[in-house]
DNA sequence: AACCCTACTTAGCATTTACGAA
DNA sequence: TTCGTAAATGCTAAGTAGGGTT
C-alpha cells in the first residue's frame, strides 16, 4: 500500500526508458513545458542541417459540420453545440444513480492537495489513465481524430452535433512512434509533489488536509460574516437574485452606456472610414489653437527632463502629479478624456541588408536573395540560439512556408552564377552565417565602452523624447508602448498553429490615430499616410493597428503609472471589494443550484463553484484552428477532469499561455456528483464538460448580483481576500528582523501566486545555487562546532553542563563532509593569498617598484598549509584550541549566537529561494493583490515599502501608497 | 444565440540594469 | 573594479469581457 503510493508519486518519466538519441529530452520534469519535445532537446546548437525536422505535420483534418435542429432531449438551449451533450434536465433517477455509485465518506471539500497525498483509487469514469497518460492526446493538440471515428459519431443520431463549426487540428508528430511516452506527456510546469509549498509539513496527509479545509472554511465564514455586516451597515438591501428571470430590475451596464453620446459608430467604422479621414485633418489644424500647448510642428512640447542638471531628489518636482484619488469622482467615466494630444509612434529602424559575404546557404550553396527575403531569413538566423522556437517543427514549417513565399514573390533564390535554386527542403538551409553575423554584432554592441553606451542611450532617449509623454486633459502623462512592434517571427506559445509565421512590418497605412479634435495629429512618415485619424474620447488608446498573423489589435496606451490606468486599477480592486458584500449570497445560491433540476443551472452553479474555490479562469471559447488549445472553466473538456471517489477531482489541463494547471482537490459532494453527470456517456474525450454554459451566460448571471461582476472578479477577490486574511493571521511577534518580515510577506504572496497558478521556468542554475547555499550553511555549522570545542578547551567542565550532545555535529554535517570542507577552506585560503599577492605586485609595478619574489608567495602560502594542518588535527582529535585574543566562554557563546543568526537568515533565504523556484510572485503582486494591503502591512510592520514594490511598482501604485497615508486600519 | 469586433487586463519570457561578492 | 547573478523592466502574446449585428 505504502509502496504503491510511493510509486504513484514518482514522476512517470523516471520509470521510462531513455529517449532515443535524436530526441534527447531533458529529464528534469520541472523544466518541461507545454510545448513538447523539440525544445530543450539537445545541448548543441541546432544548425539547420542537423535538426532534421520531421516531416511536417499533416494538414489538420476538418471535422465535418453537422447541423441539428435542436436538442434531442427537449428544447432547452445549448450553450455549446459541438460534441456530445448532456440532457437539458437531470432526472431524479440520474441524480439518485450518481448518489449510489458514490462510495465512502468524502474528505473535507474545497481544498487543494496539489502537493499532498495521492489517493490510489482508480478513476470512476475512465480506464486507468493518469494525468500524464491523458496528456498524450491532449499534448498533441487533440485526440487523434480519424474519419472512421467521426463516421461512427455521426451515425449516432440521438446526439446533437455541431451547429457551430468545430475543427480539430491534429498535429502528428511524424516520429512519434519512437518517442518515449514521457517526453510527449509533459505538458507544462508541474510543482513537485513533495514540496510543501504552503509551508506546512506535507509528511502527514490527513491533518494537513483537515487543516487546510478548516482554514478555507474559516476564511469563507469570515467572508460571509463580513458581507452581512457590510450590508447591515450600508442599509441598502442588496437585491435578491433568484434566477435569470429577475434580472430586469438590475440593468447596470446598459443604462450607463445609454446616456453617453455614442461614438461607437466611429470606433467601429475605422475600417470603412479610412477615406474621409484626410479631409477633417485640415480643419483640425485650424482648431488646434484652442490649447496653447500644441507646438507648431505638431509635436507636443514636453521638457524631456533629462535630469542632467537637477540630478537630485527634486528633479521630479516640476511634474506635479495629478492626485486623482483625492479628486472628486467623475460622474460619467465612459468619457475618458476631453482633450488629448500626442505624437504618435516610433517606427522600428529600416532593415539593414547583410554584407555581401554573409549569406543563407542551401545545401552549402550561398544564396542571393531579394532584400525582403533576406530580411525574413535573417529573422530566423538571428534567433538560432532560441532552440525552443527554432527546433519546433510547427515553427519551422510556418517559417519555411513564409520564407518560400517571399522568395518566390521577389525573384527567387539564386546561386553565385545567377542560377535559380529551388528551396525544397528546410533541413538543407543553413542560417549559421547569418547567425554568426548578428551574434558578432551583438558582441560588438556589448563591448562598447560605457561612455559610448551612455552616449548612444542619450541619443536614443532624445530621439524618443517626444513620444514618451502625451497631454491628456492638459496633464502630462506617460505613454506605455510607443514603439511599433518590429517585424519578426511570431512566437506563439504552446502548440500555437501559427507559431513561426512572419510578422510583417507595420506600415503607417495600417495605423489608426486616436487624438483630440483640438490637437494637431502627428504627421505620418514622409510619403505615407495614416489609415485613419479619429477622435474617440471613450477609448484610452492613442494609436492602433492590426497585426497580420491573427488579425489581433495592437494598441498604444498609457503607461501603468498614468492616471487612467491607475484609476481603472483602483476601480478593479474596489469592485473586488464590493464582491465581499455579495459573496455569501452568491455562495448560498450556487450551493442551492448545485442541485438544480435544469442542466444549465446546475452547470452554471458548478462552474461558479470551481471559479470561486479554485480560482479558475472563465474559459472563453477559442478558435481551435488558429490558436493553441488551452482552456478555462467553461471550456474544460472531458479529459481535463478526472474523478476519484468519493470526492476528489483532478484537474489537468493547459491554461492561459499553455501553462499547465494541475491540481488535485476535494470538492463538495454535490459538485463531484455533478461533474460525474456532466461527463456521463455518451460524452467522451474532446467533449465539453459544461456543454450548456458559456462565459457570456455565466457573466450575465453574475451581473445580477452586482453590476460589473464577472468571473475574473473572483480571481481578484480571492487573491486579495486571501492575502488580506493571511497577513492578518501573521504572528504578532515583536522582534522580527526585517528579513523575517519580508519573508512572511513573501510567503503570503506565494500562497496567492499558487492559488492563481502563476508559474515560471526554473532558472538553469537553480540546483547549483541551492547546493551552494546549503554548503554555506553547513560551513557555518562547522564553525559552530569548532567554537563549541573551543569552549570545551577553555573549560572542560562545560561538557557536563551542556551535555555531550551539545558538542556533536549539527544536522547536515558529518566527517566525510568536513574533510571535503576543510579541503575547500584551505583551497579558498590559497586562492585568496594568491590573489592578494598578485594584486600587491600589480600595485608595486604601477608605482614603479619591483615585484615581490615568487619565494614570498610560497612563504605566504604556508599559512594555508598551517591552516590545513590545524583543521585536520582538530578534526582527528576532536579538540579545538581556543582562538582569538582574550578568549572566554562568554565571548564564544556570543559568537555562537551570531552564527545562529546567520544560519537562520541563510536558511530563510534558502527556503525562500526553493519555494520560489517555480512560482512567480510578480504577477499576483502586479495584478491581483490590492496594493493597499501591502502598504498597510508595510506600515504596520515598519518595513519600507521599497522592500515590496520596485520603483515602477511604486509608481504604478502611487494611488495606493498615498491614499492609505493616514489610514492604518484600512481593510480590503 | 451565434458571431464578430473592439478594448482592455493579465501573463511569462527576454533583455537590460542594478547589485553584491570577489 | 569586474564579474556574474538577481531583480527590474520591456515586450508582446493571450486572456477576459462586453457591445453590436444578424
Amino acid at each position: 500500500m505504502v509502496g504503491s503510493r510511493l510509486l504513484s508519486r514518482l514522476p512517470l518519466l523516471q520509470l521510462l526508458p531513455r529517449p532515443s538519441p535524436i530526441h534527447q529530452f531533458s529529464l528534469c520534469s520541472s523544466t518541461l513545458r507545454a510545448q513538447s519535445s523539440w525544445h530543450r532537446s539537445t545541448p548543441q546548437r541546432a544548425t539547420a542541417q542537423r535538426s532534421h525536422p520531421p516531416p511536417f505535420p499533416f494538414k489538420p483534418f476538418k471535422i465535418f459540420k453537422f447541423k441539428m435542429a435542436s436538442d434531442s432531449d427537449d428544447d432547452m438551449p445549448l450553450a455549446r453545440t459541438n460534441g456530445r451533450v448532456s440532457n437539458a434536465h437531470i432526472s431524479k433517477s440520474v441524480d439518485k444513480a450518481m448518489d449510489e455509485s458514490n462510495g465512502s465518506k468524502p474528505a473535507p471539500a474545497g481544498i487543494s492537495i496539489r502537493n499532498g497525498p495521492i489517493v490510489d483509487e482508480m478513476d470512476v469514469d475512465e480506464p486507468a489513465t493518469n494525468g500524464h497518460a491523458k496528456r498524450k492526446s491532449r499534448g498533441s493538440t487533440s485526440k487523434p481524430v480519424n474519419y472512421n471515428q467521426q463516421g461512427s459519431e455521426s451515425e449516432d443520431d440521438d446526439i446533437p452535433l455541431a451547429k457551430r463549426q468545430r475543427t480539430t487540428t491534429k498535429v502528428e508528430e511524424s516520429d512519434s512512434d519512437d518517442e518515449p511516452l514521457a517526453t510527449k506527456k509533459q505538458p507544462g510546469k508541474l510543482p513537485p509533489k513533495n514540496t510543501a509549498i504552503l509551508g506546512e509539513s506535507s509528511d502527514d496527509d490527513e491533518p494537513l488536509n483537515a487543516k487546510l479545509a478548516k482554514k478555507k472554511a474559516t476564511i469563507e465564514k469570515k467572508a460571509a460574516k463580513e458581507a452581512k455586516t457590510i450590508r447591515a451597515k450600508d442599509k441598502k438591501p442588496a437585491k435578491k437574485v433568484k434566477d435569470e428571470s429577475s434580472e430586469e430590475d438590475v440593468k447596470p451596464k446598459a443604462k450607463r452606456k445609454a446616456n453617453g453620446t455614442t461614438t461607437a459608430k466611429k470606433a467601429n467604422g475605422v475600417k470603412k472610414e479610412e477615406s474621409d479621414s484626410d479631409a477633417p485633418l485640415a480643419k483640425k489644424g485650424a482648431a488646434a489653437k484652442g490649447k496653447g500647448k500644441a507646438a507648431t510642428n505638431g509635436k507636443v512640447k514636453v521638457e524631456a527632463s533629462p535630469k542632467k542638471g537637477a540630478k537630485k531628489g527634486e528633479s521630479e518636482e516640476a511634474e506635479e502629479v495629478y492626485r486623482w484619488w483625492d479628486a472628486p469622482k467623475k460622474e460619467d467615466d465612459s468619457i475618458k478624456w476631453e482633450t488629448l494630444q500626442h505624437n504618435g509612434v516610433v517606427f522600428p529602424p529600416e532593415y539593414e541588408p547583410l554584407p555581401k559575404n554573409v549569406k543563407l546557404l542551401y545545401a552549402g550553396t550561398p544564396l542571393t536573395l531579394s532584400i525582403e527575403a533576406e530580411e525574413v531569413a535573417g529573422f530566423f538566423g538571428a534567433m538560432l540560439n532560441s532552440t525552443h522556437n527554432v527546433e519546433n517543427p510547427t515553427f519551422q514549417k510556418n517559417f519555411f512556408a513564409d520564407l518560400k513565399e517571399i522568395v518566390k514573390k521577389t525573384g527567387g533564390a539564386k546561386d553565385k552564377d545567377g542560377n535559380k535554386v529551388d528551396l525544397k527542403d528546410f533541413s538543407k538551409l543553413d542560417f549559421k552565417p547569418i547567425f554568426n553575423y548578428y551574434d558578432a554584432k551583438n558582441q560588438e554592441k556589448k563591448a562598447r565602452s560605457s561612455a559610448e553606451k551612455k552616449a548612444d542611450k542619450a541619443a536614443k532617449d532624445e530621439m524618443e523624447a517626444p513620444y514618451v509623454h502625451c497631454i491628456w486633459d492638459g496633464r502630462k502623462e506617460q505613454v506605455g508602448n510607443f514603439r511599433v512592434e518590429p517585424p519578426g517571427l511570431f512566437r506563439g506559445r504552446g502548440e500555437h498553429p501559427k507559431t513561426g509565421k512572419v510578422k510583417q512590418r507595420v506600415l503607417p497605412e495600417q495605423i489608426t490615430i486616436n487624438i483630440g479634435k483640438e490637437a494637431i495629429p502627428p504627421a505620418p512618415p514622409e510619403g505615407h499616410k495614416w489609415k485613419a485619424i479619429q477622435h474617440d474620447n471613450k477609448a484610452t488608446w492613442l494609436v492602433m493597428w492590426q497585426e497580420n498573423i491573427n488579425g489581433a489589435y495592437k494598441y498604444v496606451m498609457l503607461a501603468a503609472k498614468s492616471s487612467i490606468k491607475g484609476q481603472s486599477d483602483y476601480k478593479k480592486f474596489e469592485k473586488a471589494r464590493q464582491l465581499k458584500e455579495h459573496i455569501d449570497r452568491i455562495r448560498k445560491d450556487y450551493e442551492r443550484d448545485l442541485k438544480a433540476e435544469l442542466m444549465a443551472d446546475r452547470q452554471r452553479a458548478t462552474a461558479v463553484y470551481l471559479i470561486d474555490k479554485f480560482a479558475l479562469r472563465a474559459g472563453n471559447e477559442k478558435d481551435s484552428e488558429n490558436e493553441a488549445e488551452t482552456v478555462g472553466c467553461c471550456s474544460l473538456k472531458f479529459e481535463h477532469v478526472t474523478l476519484k471517489p468519493p470526492n476528489t477531482v483532478v484537474f489537468d489541463f493547459l491554461g492561459k499561455d499553455s501553462i499547465r494547471f494541475y491540481d488535485e482537490v476535494t470538492v463538495h459532494e454535490q459538485v463531484f456528483k455533478n461533474l460525474k453527470i456532466f461527463k456521463k456517456a455518451p460524452k467522451k474525450e474532446g467533449d465539453d464538460i459544461f456543454d450548456r454554459l458559456n462565459t457570456t451566460q455565466l457573466n450575465k448571471h453574475l451581473t445580477n448580483y452586482m453590476p460589473g461582476l464577472s468571473a475574473k472578479v473572483f480571481r481578484t477577490y480571492n487573491a486579495s481576500f486571501t492575502m488580506s486574511s493571511l497577513l492578518k493571521e501573521l504572528p504578532k511577534k515583536a522582534n522580527l528582523s526585517m528579513q523575517e518580515k519580508i519573508k512572511l510577506y513573501n510567503d503570503c504572496n506565494r500562497k496567492v501566486a499558487i492559488l492563481c497558478n502563476h508559474k515560471r521556468t526554473i532558472g538553469a542554475g537553480h540546483e547549483a545555487q541551492m547546493e551552494k547555499m546549503t554548503d554555506r550553511i553547513k560551513g557555518l555549522r562547522y564553525q559552530k562546532w569548532r567554537i563549541k570545542h573551543m569552549i570545551l578547551d577553555l573549560d572542560p567542565k562545560q561538557k557536563k553542563k551542556k551535555g555531550a550532545e551539545w558538542f556533536e555535529y549539527e544536522e547536515g554535517i558529518d566527517d566525510e563532509w568536513i574533510v571535503e570542507h576543510i579541503a575547500f577552506l584551505v583551497q579558498e585560503q590559497r586562492t585568496k593569498i594568491e590573489k592578494k599577492f598578485a594584486k600587491e605586485n600589480e600595485k608595486l609595478v604601477a608605482d614603479g617598484q619591483k615585484e615581490m619574489k615568487a619565494k614570498e608567495l610560497t612563504d605566504r602560502l604556508k599559512e594555508a598549509d598551517v591552516l590545513e594542518k590545524k583543521l585536520k588535527k582538530e578534526h582527528k582529535s576532536k579538540k579545538v584550541e581556543a582562538e582569538g585574543k582574550g578568549p572566554s566562554v562568554e565571548k564564544f557563546e556570543a559568537n555562537l549566537k551570531k552564527l545562529d543568526e546567520r544560519i537562520a537568515t541563510m536558511n530563510l533565504q534558502a527556503e525562500d529561494r526553493e519555494g520560489n523556484k517555480e512560482v512567480a510572485l510578480g504577477t499576483s503582486k502586479i495584478n491581483y493583490i490590492d496594493p493597499r494591503l501591502t502598504v498597510v502591512f508595510s506600515k504596520k510592520f515598519d518595513v519600507p515599502i521599497e522592500k515590496f514594490f520596485s520603483k515602477t511598482l511604486r509608481e504604478k501604485f502611487t494611488w495606493a501608497i498615498e491614499s492609505i497615508e493616514d489610514e492604518d486600519d484600512w481593510e480590503f
